[in-house]
DNA sequence: CTCCTGTCCTGCCGGC
DNA sequence: TGCCGGCAGGACAGGA
C-alpha cells in the first residue's frame, strides 16, 4: 500500500505522539507477520525511550535509548493508528501489534494481509541488515541526481517502470508514483532503462522528486484532519493524472484538444502500469 | 551478475 | 443473493 509518502506521512502523525516518550508495554497477537516478530519484543521495548522517528526507504525507524532501532514496514495493507489517553479502543480484526506509552497514548499496527514487518536492529549495524543493505539513494535527498540515476540505469535492460521499482536503484518509489513520475517525465513505462539519459534522465529525477512532494503535501493536509496515523492515500489519490485511469484522458491530452482517451493499461512483471500512450515516448 | 516469475495473505469488486 | 476469479500500494527467494 504504502510508498515514500504515505509512510512519511505516517511518520509524521506519529511523532507528536512518540518522540521524547516512555514505552510502558508492548504486545505483539500473533507471532509473525512477513517475518517472526522479535522474541521478548515486550522486554526489549518496555522502559525504552523513543528518541526519534525516521525513515530509510519505506521503513519507519524508530530510535530507541538503549541503542536499537524498531523497525516498522507496512507492506501492502499496513496501517498505524494512534489511540489517544483515555480513548477508548477495542482491538479490531488484523490488528497484530501494540505499544503503550508512558503518557497514556498508545499505537496499534493493523495489517490485514500481513506483508508488512516489525523487527529490531542496533543502531550502528543497520547498515549491514540485510533489510537495508542493498538498498539505493533516496529521491527526496541531496543525493539523488541524475548522473547518480544515470549510474544505476547503465546496463539495466529491464524497463524503466521496473527499474524505478527496484529499491537498489532508488528507493522509496512503488508501483503508483512510478506511474505517475513517468506519465510527468513524459516517458514510456516500456522503455529500456538503459536508454532513459542525459536530459531525460534530468527531468525523471525532477518529476519523481515533485510527485513525492507533492504526494507528501497532500497527505500533510490529511494530517490535519484525521488523528490517525494511517497511512492513507489522502486526497492525493484524486490528483493521479494515470494511475487506475485506463481508457480515460490524461490532462496533457485534455490540454491539446484530443478527445480519444489515452491512457492505457499494462502489466509489466505482473504490476500494473498506467500511461499516456500518446505523450510517452 | 541480471532479469523475471511466483509467493506470501486477506479483502474487495465485477461478472455470472 | 452467492460464488469465483482476478487484482491490490511490497519485498524477496529461486530459477533461467
Amino acid at each position: 500500500m504504502p510508498e515514500l509518502p504515505e509512510v512519511e506521512t505516517v511518520i509524521r502523525g506519529l511523532k507528536p505522539h512518540l518522540e521524547g516518550g516512555e514505552i510502558v508495554d508492548a504486545k505483539n497477537y500473533r507471532k509473525d507477520l512477513r517475518i517472526p516478530f522479535p522474541k521478548n519484543l515486550k522486554k526489549s521495548l518496555t522502559g525504552q525511550k523513543i528518541l526519534n522517528i525516521t525513515r530509510r526507504a519505506k521503513y519507519i525507524l524508530v530510535h530507541l535509548s538503549g541503542g536499537n532501532i524498531l523497525v516498522i514496514h507496512l507492506g501492502m495493507s499496513g496501517r498505524v493508528t494512534v489511540i489517544s489517553k483515555n480513548e477508548e479502543y477495542d482491538l479490531q480484526k488484523h490488528d497484530h501489534f501494540m505499544m503503550a506509552m508512558k503518557d497514556g497514548v498508545s499505537i496499534v499496527y493493523n495489517d490485514p494481509r500481513r506483508f508488512g514487518m516489525i523487527f529490531l536492529v542496533e543502531e550502528d549495524k543497520i547498515q549491514d541488515h540485510k533489510a537495508f543493505s542493498h538498498l539505493g539513494p533516496e529521491p527526496l535527498g541531496n543525493e539523488f541526481s541524475g548522473s547518480i540515476l544515470a549510474e544505476r540505469l547503465k546496463n539495466k535492460k529491464t524497463s524503466i517502470k521496473q527499474a524505478l521499482l527496484d529499491q537498489r536503484v532508488v528507493v522509496g518509489v512503488g508501483n503508483i508514483y512510478a506511474s505517475e513520475a513517468l506519465y510527468q517525465a513524459g516517458i514510456n513505462p516500456t522503455k529500456r532503462a538503459e536508454l532513459v539519459k542525459g536530459e531525460k534522465i534530468e527531468l525523471l529525477v525532477r518529476c519523481i522528486r515533485d510527485v513525492l512532494n507533492r504526494a507528501i503535501k497532500a497527505g500533510g493536509s490529511t494530517l490535519k484532519d484525521y488523528r490517525s496515523a494511517d497511512g492513507e492515500l489522502g486526497y492525493f489519490q484524486h490528483s493521479f493524472k494515470v494511475y487506475d485511469r485506463a481508457n480515460e484522458l490524461c490532462p496533457k491530452c485534455k490540454k491539446a484538444g484530443v478527445t480519444k482517451p489515452c491512457i492505457k493499461k499494462i502489466v509489466q512483471s505482473g504490476r500494473s502500469t498506467y500511461y499516456c500512450a500518446k505523450t510517452q515516448r
